[in-house]
DNA sequence: CTGTTAGCGCGTTCAG
DNA sequence: CTGAACGCGCTAACAG
């Protein structure tokens, strides 16, 4: 037996018998409101809004201005559910105050912009248990593509990003076979370009000042790359200093002088990265110690604080901001996954500044 | 003529007549999946998922398990859609290269966390159009409640925040009256006690450095709050310059050595915020001008690299962290809108540092 | 150029 | 403690 099915939202009701048409929850107009208004089917009204198929100017106009009066905001909810499309990407970095990863969002959002997609972002604050949660989390949104930090995921994280059939870019590094798609540079190479590139200049005696290298895993690449560089030239690094936690100039400055009381004869010190180097500057301005001619700093990153100083930072510039949008561009342009990984060298540069 | 109406998915098959069940589309497991694996009915499945309602410990376990084996992932498109509750938050600000942002955001996701919602991101790069835009795209994924930064916004983007009937959260300064609830501080106020700070130190010969001030219209406050104590005290500023554009330490720099070049005779300069204040420490440094004894400094914010430099900077310190958390637990506490808009103030605090 | 029909995958009734 | 129906708001296919 079937009844006569409740009759839809859409079917003419007995004229006004139906009583009046309110939203009668807060939040209630949907495109059946519009439709209803502006005379027309609700798939019109769907088309004419999303641009898709033609629609004479007439009815066009008449819609637009419906949209207006009532204040339809459409529901991407329920579009995104019936179209299988959220529009959405999701991003996963591990932190935002470092400032290296708001500017990868820059290039992200910049990339994105006049797509019509948005980006969702999760911070990971270097915890792979909380990467793994925001992966779920993140995928639950049905996201087009994915980006993540990095290549160091819990084999779950792994799992699921590569179950879910998205696209999925990690970025930052390259020194691994991604799942998909990496973009990024070489830390490892940039660690022993940077060695290289300190002999080249005459320094010999070498001391290294870090963060937490457990969480910054990349951070502990340009390390290994640093030593390899020394070795090659049948040197060791005479001392180093690493603080736990994440690198800001507060511990760069302290674990400078904390390294020189040991160490006061290095010609050179390398830093984790720019921020770990420009509290380095800091601590040389205050105990009288001129960088270059009295020692030597370096970093990593190219960031515009450590341009700014009085004698600019010695250090390599990644691209981070291309970074992010090349990840965009790249996972944009084709929606399937290809056959075989793909790897996207952003790259490196070594800025001369004034401190080494 | 009705056909037979298309077998429903959860519909018994003609056993294994049906053929081989596997995820056709990409992305294909669903609750149903899940269910017909376990022996139990999706609502089942659901239920236990959310941990909603009671359930068996034995048909809990099976569900579970079967919720591993096939790797699903909760459609939470699906999922808002049905409940019309999204677990979304919404959240607009201006810039995340500016530090002081990404801190709010950590102060939100703080409070965020455990809750089950999640913060999408919107960033305005300090244009209100922009920000109108993002308004509309946010509330289409129907957040349960919105958080945005200040209290400049288009008619447009100002009808639709009150008109989607979600909480709204207007953070960052309390100098307006808001929509439903401010979170921040006073930054007329907050430049005003700068000025009697400095007044009460025994300064009288007053610079400004600053930036555009058209896009970030709190800086604006702050500095008519400094020319208000100035005038208090028979006082003016003797001499100003601002730069176009976003605020770094780069243009604290230049506009600091510009500003001297016409007013040499200035005993305190104060900056638009800690990141200015920051490039004038650094001109100084290069320039061999001694903070304090020879220029007094001051900023706003109390940032990190700041308080890290060889003469800590003296600044107003602003609770971002506090302010993002606090906007959240509001929010959160109380789901409708309460007859009357709610001011919150989170302060300030004058760190005294070294440099006035 | 426009409308009709039939779900998208889930959660909310209400029954058992 | 579990299940059957129904619909959230929208869009993909077809018609016409």
């Amino acid at each position: 037996m079937t009844p006569p099915k409740s009759i839809k939202r859409s079917a003419i009701p007995p004229a006004s018998a139906a009583g009046r048409r309110l939203p009668d929850r807060r939040q209630g107009v949907t495109l059946a409101d519009v439709a209803r208004l502006a005379e027309v089917s609700e798939i019109t009204v769907s088309r004419i809004l999303r641009n898709h198929g033609p629609a004479a100017p007439a009815t066009r106009d008449r819609v637009l201005a419906a949209v207006r009066k009532v204040g339809y905001v459409p529901n991407r909810l329920a579009g995104g559910l019936a179209s299988s499309g959220s529009k959405l990407v999701g991003v996963i970095v591990p932190s935002l105050t470092n400032i290296v990863f708001p500017e990868v969002l820059g290039g992200i959002r910049a990339a994105l912009d006049g797509s019509g997609f948005q980006a969702v972002i999760g911070v990971s604050d270097y915890d792979l248990a909380v990467e793994e949660q925001l992966v779920a989390s993140l995928l639950a949104w049905r996201p087009e593509a994915m980006i993540i930090t990095g290549f160091q995921h819990t084999a779950a994280a792994r799992a699921m990003l590569d179950g879910s059939g998205v696209r999925i870019a990690e970025i930052m590094e390259i020194d691994s076979t991604p799942i998909d798609l990496a973009v990024g540079h070489s830390h490892w190479q940039a660690g022993f370009d940077t060695g290289q590139y300190l002999l080249g200049r005459g320094y010999r005696r070498f001391g290294y000042v870090g963060h937490d290298w457990v969480a910054d895993h990349r951070a502990r690449l340009r390390y290994d790359g640093l030593v390899a560089a020394l070795a090659d030239a049948g040197l060791t690094l005479l001392g180093s200093s690493r603080c736990p936690g994440a690198s800001s100039t507060a511990a760069g400055r302290d674990q400078l002088a904390n390294l020189l009381e040991s160490h006061s004869t290095l010609d050179v010190v390398v830093f984790s990265n720019d921020d770990m180097a420009t509290g380095g500057v800091f601590h040389c301005l205050a105990a009288g110690i001129v960088p270059r001619s009295d020692l030597a700093l370096f970093g990593f990153n190219g960031l515009d604080i450590g341009q700014a100083l009085p004698t600019p930072l010695s250090t390599m510039r990644s691209n981070r901001f291309e970074t992010g949008r090349t990840a965009v561009e790249h996972l944009l342009r084709q929606r399937e996954r290809p056959a075989a990984p793909a790897i996207i060298d952003t790259g490196y540069q070594i800025l001369p500044g004034a401190t080494a």
